[in-house]
DNA sequence: TTGTGTGAAACCGTTCACAGCG
DNA sequence: CGCTGTGAACGGTTTCACACAA
């Protein structure tokens, strides 16, 4: 949800949520470039959506008005993206699965949101409890529902084998867990009011292919 | 598309496909569990779908009709969907970008779908070219262009850095590929023709962080 | 001119609700 | 009965198209 001026509240969709964060990414990239303004349009291209999407989430969803025939000012578009995305306090994400993929997670989402990080990892396998693997200690599963707890974390990426995925988010959903970004592939159920993004890296390719083919 | 039994094509949407990739996961578990017939109902609460939509997707894109009162056979359903989904002949996939996500992704997809599986990796680094890395040798990227037209590969998963994958992608194309698995960070550009699907997982993590603090 | 903001229309995709069949 | 198949209704997004401002 996003405050708007008049106080009201405007359920923002799954999808915009999407986009915002990808307009951040565009942005950053922007500024970046030393760029201070910019059109619909070019955010549109550089997105890979339509200018009227683009102008219709930056009023609705994200309440940044832009400049006519200027567009966008960049800076200050991103911080008001920052603002309904971001939590206003910083959170804590604990990861469980410090395999390949775990590893390939820690090392890509390293630095990139200060706001959002991972503050703590598990896994089972002994060759790696107590270890620092990509600058964080690897804890052993048993000590996940006190972690978590203790550190008030809401949000956990499931990177395990299929087979003990759902195992670790009913864990997880008991320790208070809120928001899930699960890895496996398997279907995790868990109660309303809990938040499951799934990737689905099998599925994804699947459809790789078959659009592929298509004349 | 898939063909129908008075010979007309219907496009499947991309969700569609998603969802039918899904099914097929479900099913297979339920094979496994020595499962014959299952009701849409069912197939619903596993795929996280509804009954109503299950029954559609099995009517009208995969046209493979239940039988009533006892539901669909597990068999001849997987079956159905494979028909729609996998390419008659056995399709390779080339990965580029051989870190630690690219190693995860080799582990993942080893023997989970033998119509579709990375026959060729690549990376610039000299430490990893010409070693074998979960059973796939990796080749310089500049062997990319004649490998991938000799072995007429059309898939490409990418997982290199953000600043590379544009390059990357652009090389990709010329040497005729049409469908792209994209893990970096960046919205790549290609023309039309080219199917992108984009697996981005800040943009997953900020979504779930998102909607884990709506109350 | 250029480019925003926004009702209104068009376009999906999903769900309802029920007829029909085993 | 139980469960499928499906026209019809629904609801959410996306796009159109244009008034309006700099």
């Amino acid at each position: 949800m996003s405050r708007r001026d008049d106080g009201a509240m405007t359920r923002i969709s799954e999808k915009t949520i999407g986009r915002l964060s990808l307009y951040r990414r565009v942005l950053s990239a922007l500024a970046a470039e030393g760029r201070r303004q910019v059109p619909s349009h070019e955010l549109a291209t550089l997105a890979r959506g339509t200018p009227a999407q683009v102008r219709r989430d930056l009023m609705e969803a994200v309440r940044c008005p832009g400049r006519r025939s200027q567009g966008y000012d960049v800076a200050e578009l991103n911080k008001a993206i920052g603002d309904v995305l971001d939590s206003p306090r910083a959170e804590g994400v604990a990861l469980i699965g410090v395999g390949n993929l775990g590893r390939a997670i820690l090392a890509y989402l390293a630095g990139r949101r200060p706001k959002l990080k991972i503050t703590a990892a598990f896994d089972n396998d002994l060759e790696k409890v107590n270890r620092i693997i990509k600058g964080t200690r690897c804890r052993p599963l048993d000590e996940l529902p006190q972690t978590v707890l203790e550190r008030d974390i809401h949000i956990a990426i499931i990177a395990v084998p299929a087979g003990a995925a759902q195992e670790v988010a009913d864990l997880l959903v008991r320790a208070g867990i809120r928001g899930l970004l699960n890895f496996a592939p398997v279907r995790i159920q868990a109660p309303a009011g809990v938040f499951i993004e799934d990737i689905d890296i099998t599925m994804a390719l699947e459809k790789a292919a078959f659009f592929a083919r298509l004349p």
